[in-house]
DNA sequence: CTGTTAGCGCGTTCAC
DNA sequence: GTGAACGCGCTAACAG
């Protein structure tokens, strides 16, 4: 790779005069600015963006930590971002931390000293506290999907107790009165919030919790799987299922249950109502197909991308949302 | 971020002795190195890798280029390669070309000029020229699912032609004579050699190709929509298919052509036989579950990675698989 | 408008 | 074992 000296040379200027053509950061005489090109171009020259990013202290690109890279759910969120960064010139660097803590704070650390000029981040099992060192080492960092008090101004969040309200509620409305749930992980925040909303419409409708109808699953299929046949295992009476009903932490979840029911025979809806959660990209190809709350994660990822934009690079951007609301989408599922 | 000169002055030693416990370059005195790491561990001390990588011209990361960062495909495939770099203490960079060519020029030059170690590439519309020029810079880097003949040694690929042709002879053998089909965008090579594969099953069961069988999507789901559409349009006699079997370029456009032959009414797979193609992690979701081929796309990932860890990184890697087999996944479809 | 000169934070000879 | 000095490729004052 050639290098600045080298196109300096040979358009026979000082090496300050490529980095203003490059840069645009002062004005350069026409007739010198055509040399220089010609030269770059004769070499092949690209800057090194290692090297600029060491002189400038920025690096044009922003980090993006979420827990895994697969899946539906997380490769939608990424996928707008990039798209949103993509045409605002600036790059990405993705990385994975896994909801485990010690792999969570090695990769931001790992980002930060990538030297990103701000952070999207994706985290479940690094503590508040931590969040709010490093919000005083004044590093520029979103927060997606979680409410992190002191740091309100910088999380971007779905109101998942509504969502969670939304599911039930529905269900209830519709006549329902015994409605299983099977949960992701409970530590996680925002599968707990799903649950509180859950209770509340319970409560609403003055039913009483039944710890027997909840099951703590995953968020993976296999939680789903698992969580159906322990349900169903603990409940039904003569080959009756003692719910008619299904909620659901996420689609996946949705997914594996209903693939179980399906086995068992179970006619869907008739016998079964079953509602997700998120609204991933696979959860109109399920039969039936599913109804589920709509998670708008694509619109929360452009909105982190605009809190970036905004604040670190200073773009005109108007306001910035940071609570959205999840609404119901209704299929063939209840 | 604490430097490193803060370091060698709290330690009371020079920065190079700094450099040479983080990096074990050289011994030091046991005494000297416990001062240095407590006095790295007070200022909570991380090495700048910007600076590193311009010192030492290494990065200890890899870039990944790939078409979509969205959709199962790409994120199982990134989800494999990061697991692998990852535990091998390298990381990813990642970008997207959107099957651009222009795009992927300017994307594979970014990852460059970050300074990757090697790159993965999996790019559709930059030409072989192109690669070809780019291994003469003697840049390390491997291409998925494409062959380049005179850069074989760096291809790792599925027998694209071998997986339309498993897809078809199935059919044909269970006695289908009327099968449609449902490419992908022909001028992409996947697309055009699986239906290369569909040809042959054909062909060696003596039938002609029938080109009012053919239409060629997208690879989305609105591809297999469409493609059903105007396919039955075209072919219906009395409400009649004019075929008793579809082959999809893909799971996705399966997908879409198994929700609109649900909506006509047409029981599959006993009006219609449906065969997808890549496995991809929804295929069993749908109803009826999909009869795919079976796309290892994370072994091919992982793979890829290897690839990079034996020629770039040195490590013990025994064998580099380059041609991986596909294979039929029977399921419900057909 | 353009050239000179310092750094940016770190790795790496080469002496001691 | 340890320190001083130089260089990686580029930007940013400061002169002119």
């Amino acid at each position: 790779m050639a290098t600045i000296y080298e196109v300096a040379k040979l358009a026979g200027v000082s090496l300050a005069t490529i980095s203003r053509v490059i840069n645009q950061t002062a004005p350069v005489r026409e007739s010198t600015k055509i040399k220089v090109e010609a030269a770059m171009k004769e070499l092949g020259y690209r800057p090194n963006s290692v090297a600029q990013s060491l002189a400038t202290n920025r690096s044009n690109s922003v980090g993006i930590l979420v827990s895994e890279l697969g899946g539906p759910f997380y490769s939608e969120l990424i996928s707008r971002i990039e798209a949103e960064f993509r045409n605002a010139g600036k790059h990405v660097i993705i990385a994975a931390g896994h909801s485990h803590e010690e792999v969570e704070r090695e990769r931001i650390e790992f980002l930060m000293s990538r030297n990103c000029d701000a952070l999207i981040l994706h985290v479940e099992s690094v503590s508040d506290e931590y969040l709010q060192e490093l919000a005083e080492q004044n590093k520029a960092f979103v927060i997606i999907n979680r409410s992190v008090a002191a740091l309100s101004d910088r999380c971007i969040t779905l109101d998942n107790q509504l969502g969670g309200y939304l599911a039930t509620e529905f269900l209830l409305r519709k006549g329902h009165k015994r409605i299983a749930y099977i949960s992701g992980p409970m530590w996680k925040n925002d599968a707990s919030e799903r649950y509180k909303g859950h209770l509340q419409a319970l409560k609403e409708y003055h039913i009483e919790e039944d710890i027997s109808l909840f099951y703590e699953g995953d968020f993976q299929e296999t939680g789903g799987v698992h969580g159906f046949a322990h349900l169903s295992a603990k409940h039904s009476k003569h080959s009756e299922l003692g719910f008619t009903a299904l909620v659901c932490g996420n689609d996946e979840m949705a997914a594996g249950a209903m693939a179980v029911a399906h086995d068992r025979g179970l006619d869907i809806p008739h016998d079964l109502s079953i509602v997700g959660f998120d609204n991933v990209n696979f959860s109109h190809y399920t039969y039936p197909k599913l109804t589920t709350i709509d998670y708008p994660i694509a619109e929360i990822g452009q909105m982190a991308a605009r809190w970036v934009l905004k604040h670190v690079y200073k773009q005109d951007i108007e306001r910035i949302q940071s609570v959205f609301k999840p609404r119901l989408m209704l299929r063939d599922s209840c």
